[in-house]
Parts: C-alpha cells; sequence; structure tokens
DNA sequence: GTCTATACAACGATAGAC
DNA sequence: GTCTATCGTTGTATAGAC
C-alpha cells in the first residue's frame, strides 16, 4: 500500500518565474481546501471554488494533489491512497471480495500503527463538520464504487453496512484496543470477518 | 498483615447511623471512583480503594450504586443498565440472540438519539484512560457474560467481533450518520446485521 | 415509633505463595 | 495440595432524621 506523495512533486522547479515558492500555492490549497471542505462537505465542495480562495489556477489542484480526491486526502491527513485500495481490493474473484476488504485494510492501517485512525476517529468524533466531510467521502468515493462495483441490488445499503462493520473493527483493533482483536494475526480476522462483508456485497440481507 | 487493634479504637471513630447529606456520601464516592477508574482502569479498580478515598464504608457503593457495575456506569454517565441489557438479549432461543443483540443496542440507543453514544465515543477517542476503562467494562461485563452464555469455543474472539460490528453500527447509525444506516428502520438493519452476530456466536469461523 | 444512611463483620470466590 | 491475602458483596446492627 503505498502511501500518497504529500509533499512535492518530482523535478521541483526552482526556475525562472517570478514566483519561486511552488510551496505556497500548496500550502495556500490546502488551507483553502481545509475550509471549503468544513463548511459545505466534500460533495459541495468545488475545485474551482478552492482555487479562487487560494488566489491559483484550478489546474494547480490537479499538479499538486492529482485531483479533488487527493486534495482531500491531502487535507485530511489520510494517509493512503484510494486509488490504490480500490485496485487491490477489485482486482479478483467476486467471491473473495470480502476478504480482500478486510486484508487491505488491515494492512493499510497495521503500517501505520493506527495512530492515524484514531486521529481521524478524534476528528470525526469531535466536529460535525468532520463527520460530514468523512461521511460523504467514504460513501461516496471508498464504499460506493466498491459496491456498485460487485453488487446487484441495494447499492447503498450494501456499502454502508460494509462500512459499519470495517469502521468498527478499526475502533476495535487500534482505538478501544479490544483483545484478542488488537492483537489477532491479520488470517484470523480476515476469515472470520470476510465473510460477513462477503455477504453484506452479495448475499440476502433478509 | 494489618493486626487489627478493636480493643483500643484510636481516636477518630467513625460515627454510625444516619447523618444528613447523604448526596455527599454519593458525590464522594463518584468522584474517587472517576480518579480511581482514570488512573488504574476497571479491572484495577478496587471498591475498597475509592470508598476509602471516599472517606466511607465500601458497603456504601451497593447502598448507592448497586455494586462496582453500577458505580461505573454513574461515574460514565453511561444511560443504560447493562443488567437489564443483559437479561434482554439472553432471554429466548439461541437461534435469534444476533438479531436480539441489535434490535436491543438501536432500541437503547434511538430512545436517546444517539447523543450519549457520540459523547461515549467522543471521550474514548480523546483520552487513552477512558478507551482503557471502556474497553475493560465491555470486554468483562457485557461481551464476556453474552459470549459465554451463547458460544462453545473461541468466547473471547466471537465476543470481540460481536463488539466491533456493534460498535460500528453504532459510529454509522449515531456518529458519521452514513446513510441509509442512519434512517433505516430497525428491523432492516435488525434483519441485515442480526446474522452476522449469530454467526460470529455460534457459526464458523474460518 | 418509621425510615434510612451508615459501619462493621463475615461470606464465597479467586489468585498466589508455599 | 494447603495456607493466606484480597477481592466484591451481603447481612445486620446502630444511630440519627423524621
Amino acid at each position: 500500500m503505498r502511501p500518497v506523495d504529500h509533499s512535492a512533486p518530482p523535478g521541483q522547479e526552482r526556475r525562472r518565474g517570478r514566483r519561486p515558492g511552488g510551496q505556497q500555492t500548496r500550502d495556500a490549497l490546502l488551507a483553502a481546501a481545509r475550509a471549503e471542505f468544513a463548511e459545505v462537505g466534500f460533495d459541495q465542495a468545488r475545485v474551482r471554488s478552492i482555487a479562487a480562495a487560494a488566489g491559483v489556477d484550478p489546474a494547480m489542484v490537479n499538479h499538486w494533489f492529482g485531483g479533488k480526491d487527493g486534495l482531500f486526502l491531502a487535507a485530511m491527513d489520510i494517509p493512503f491512497d484510494p486509488a490504490v485500495v480500490l485496485a487491490r481490493v477489485l482486482d479478483g474473484g467476486l467471491e473473495e471480495t470480502g476478504e480482500r476488504i478486510v486484508r487491505t485494510f488491515l494492512t493499510v492501517w497495521d503500517a501505520t500503527g493506527g495512530g492515524p485512525f484514531v486521529a481521524l476517529l478524534r476528528s470525526v468524533a469531535n466536529h460535525e463538520t468532520a463527520a460530514r466531510m468523512i461521511r460523504e467521502f467514504v460513501s461516496e468515493v471508498l464504499i460506493g464504487r466498491i459496491a456498485a462495483a460487485v453488487s446487484t441490488d441495494q447499492h447503498r445499503l450494501r456499502a454502508a453496512l460494509c462500512g459499519s462493520q470495517v469502521v468498527g473493527l478499526g475502533m476495535a483493533r487500534y482505538v478501544i484496543r479490544l483483545e484478542p482483536i488488537a492483537s489477532a494475526e491479520v488470517d484470523t480476522l480476515v476469515a472470520a470477518i470476510g465473510p460477513t462483508l462477503q455477504r453484506y456485497l452479495t448475499g440476502p440481507l433478509a
């Protein structure tokens, strides 16, 4: 799981032109993005509006962050790349999607020791705006795409059910540190929880 | 190690009998309990130690709070009675235990609007001590007893898996407000999530 | 007198030392 | 195994408020 490169892109240019401060543009975008995401949420936030608030061209968002998703991830300090995660989850047989979700999730967050997960949860619990941002981003970008790709009906309910179990797993393993989940092997949790997600995605819900 | 001299009560003999201001005793116990629970967690907290810190008899814990559990619930402002919840969950056929857990959980927290759940989660996320307290209490008092009552092997893993899904459900419905879980009918969620908990409790885990 | 907050002793369970 | 210490809890007597 490759972490998102939040720093400068390769070929750090300190060449001609009036402004040597590319980092300033990046920081201005981040600040404007945090304000806009906090104010109107992920869905309603507009790249053009953020860029205007930062006083730069909207193309700078693509240049520095690869798009709206990346800008959000950088603004929220989320330490993984959803595109990579999605690819990894969706690559393979449909029957093992549930297990791949659990394994991917645990691999990503275990690598960070869970610290960022706790920080994310803290902001979600403390700020209504953070809850809205995370809700919309997770629902739209992560879960929605998975569910749309593998489930036939009730995409949103199936996706939300998956989300609830995954979030609960993160809570138990990284925040509450509930044993034996906190210390369990990844394989153990994959075997136990994978079928749950699989049923949420493709099984009967009643 | 501590020889008690009953023949010569040294100076301060505590007065027995009713005195005005029983609330003072109650409040002193609550304050002492919060300090002790925060310092050493639920397991290592001692009723005798809390009572001593409050300057009263240990039996006062039972008188005012019904026991250590009740004292903890009062100190943490947890707005439900685990004894009632446990009875409700465990009363009935084994095959429907999973569904009863979901229904009971949703009924209890829906009645409060989810506010206390958010508050509880907030303290868990913000304070390591709160996380420890909740972890030990939930593991010991709630989950452990359910799993011991209905599952045959791997009690603690089964219990923790149930806990993770229930916590995740609460996160989705009350904190993140992830649709359609946030607005779903109780019956819908019972039908969708109940089988998950049932498998965690009595089904195969691999 | 009744009611109740209180104190003290003791019980069963449990864990560790020997 | 036995002994010991400590735990949460309970039973009951006492003293003060009413």
